[in-house]
DNA sequence: TCTTAGCACTCTTTATCACCGAGTGCTAAA
DNA sequence: TTTAGCACTCGGTGATAAAGAGTGCTAAGA
């Protein structure tokens, strides 16, 4: 059943009232707004319907009411006016990435400390590698006594190396032959498409060098599968400013949902079509965290690699304005990256020798 | 003036509680324990008289007395006993290090979660270069149009690579050349040794090449400088859990302080020769933090390169069991590495290609 | 001279109670 | 359909009292 007019106007008014205020929104206080033509009396019979409807919350008999999740659901979706960032704002944000952004090595956990700086909120920030990931070439160098470094270079442009150990005696001619069948049979492949039959076709053609193929293989499939690489997380303190954490109770198993659950899980509720998500309360990850709310969006780096950063919130936070920031700051990036256009993120995953190599 | 052994007894009791209570400790409570032969009066008074030195302090005139910093300082120096881990504890951190450790590309975020878990404290970690390190070996490889890879191999056997534009165009022959020379001359120098008198030798010898000088040799300088990599902090929703942080305010201040000054300024605080350090309440990095107290060690993972683990907790905390439990853990993880031969940790500083490369 | 029992004093903590104010729901009138 | 009016509910505040914990000091005992 859709909402009348008069309806979605008081809804929204207590909503971006309670949002700024957290404090439960009375009928008198909405029906003295300016454009608000209708007694207290009115607004309150609206507001005991909207109520029963679910859209608002009472905390005790004698306060205002506050929006359940279902009314901040409606309120994105529908109700809230778009935040247009002030020529300061973006100004703020351009200088501060500027700033920031020379310390490339750490893009990402600078992008994280970022937004959680803009937006005055925890922030997590990742990158993630897409599926379409390949190889596009091999490079084998012969080291000192008895090893040599693989370097991988993936269709991304990232290269990857490692070092490893020879089995046994090889020449260079070996190791020649073997990056030769290499870069012939597993170049262009996704992860997908590496199979244990490509797995036995190369290692027969490798000859001397047969017995490096499975520390090869394993290798590559790893760089390929690995979908994302580290989360970072920062700006947890700047939760406990909020109301709705002064209870130490619940600002700790905010705190840790957010530690564990939230890092963990929250790639996967990211869906593949929008670029900007907003989970409300429930709809969350954890049910911890049911008066927690959470603003994602994407980025893009460079072929195949995409940028996750979001923010965590109380479920009364500012989602115009968040959601606008993020949007402008994730643009920012994907253009800042296209501009660089060899990837610049790099070493995301850590590469690594393994003690059995 | 050196205290009595009564004092000190009575000293370490008190601290030993408080410890475990965060109550302020009355001087009944102390007589009344088992090898405590005095009567609560005579305690009374030895307490007075510790106050007066400025080892104890009294939160209120009918309150019991809590430790100061100075007495703090006193405690871990000579008061407190040693902690034997039980053979449960051990075998619980084993089995911890074993399964999380598999995952191998990220060891220093997890080593920084196993400690928060098994100290039930934030902790942080990171891992520091030395300023021994040097170049092993050089590797050009020339990638397709335009470009190549830069195949670094340090004096802590990881492989650090880049890609590069070539400004002009440039024969295989050249860049074997301008390998060579590299190898020749740039090879086992510390970050030190690299002066503007070599580069413009290098330059001078590296014939048709010479343009690339530069850019490798910065990159040269920035592997070779960089003394340390992310610092990883998790678990800050610990301390909440501790009552001295039931004052949301001072829990904030804490944990803003965690995330900005610790941080960036606990490395600096790393005598060199200690293993272990504890810093106490005010000898602490940030004012803020005059409550909270550091222990932090250092462990090795190969060659050149150390890693730095550490909790933080209210000044308040179990300064035996913790030193215990990080000492435990660092030797385990030295021991790890050390058995990996190849030092496991890699890709700490993220590689990376600039933009003007 | 050192120890200890006893007691007055201080200060915090907790409980109780009354009161105020904010806000609602309902009714009746416009 | 809207609105004015009013009774009712309930959390918040502040004052007061009572209880409890612990100390410091004094004076007696070893």
């Amino acid at each position: 059943m859709e909402l009348s007019d008069r309806k979605k106007k008081i809804l929204r008014a207590i909503v971006d009232l309670y949002i700024r205020t957290a404090e439960p929104v009375a009928s008198k206080t909405i029906a003295q707004m300016p454009d608000m033509d209708f007694s207290s009396a009115t607004i309150r019979n609206e507001m005991a319907e909207l109520t029963t409807l679910g859209y608002l919350e009472q905390p005790h008999t004698s306060a205002g009411r506050i929006p359940s999740p279902a009314g901040y659901r409606l309120y994105v979706d529908e109700l809230m006016q778009d935040y247009r960032l002030s020529t300061d704002e973006t100004k703020s944000i351009n200088q501060a990435m500027e700033l920031k952004m020379q310390e490339v090595d750490k893009v990402v956990s600078q992008v994280g400390k970022l937004v959680s700086q803009m937006t005055n909120l925890p922030a997590y920030a990742m990158a993630a590698r897409s599926a379409r990931l390949t190889v596009k070439r091999f490079d084998l160098i012969l080291a000192d006594s008895g090893s040599f470094i693989l370097v991988v270079m993936l269709s991304d442009s990232s290269v990857k190396n490692k070092l490893i150990r020879l089995p046994v005696e090889l020449t260079e001619a070996d190791l020649k032959l073997l990056g030769a069948v290499l870069n012939a049979s597993v170049t262009e492949l996704t992860a997908e498409q590496l199979s244990p039959e490509l797995l036995s076709r190369v290692t027969r053609s490798a000859g001397n060098a047969a017995s490096l193929v499975p520390v090869v293989m394993e290798f590559v499939t790893s760089l390929l599968h690995q979908e994302r690489g580290e989360v970072y997380m920062t700006g947890q303190a700047k939760l406990l400013g909020q109301p709705e954490y002064h209870d130490i109770d619940k600002a700790q198993k905010m705190l840790s949902a957010l530690d564990e659950d939230v890092v963990s899980n929250l790639p996967a509720a990211l869906s593949p079509d929008s670029r900007t998500q907003i989970l409300v309360g429930p709809e969350n990850v954890s049910k911890e965290l049911r008066d927690t709310s959470v603003v994602m969006t994407k980025f893009d780096i460079g072929d195949g690699m995409q940028g996750l950063i979001g923010v965590v919130g109380p479920t009364r936070m500012d989602y115009a304005q968040i959601t606008a920031r993020l949007s402008y700051f994730a643009e920012n990036l994907s253009r800042m990256f296209q501009k660089n256009q060899t990837p610049a993120i790099e070493g995301l995953e850590n590469k690594h020798n393994d003690p059995e190599a």
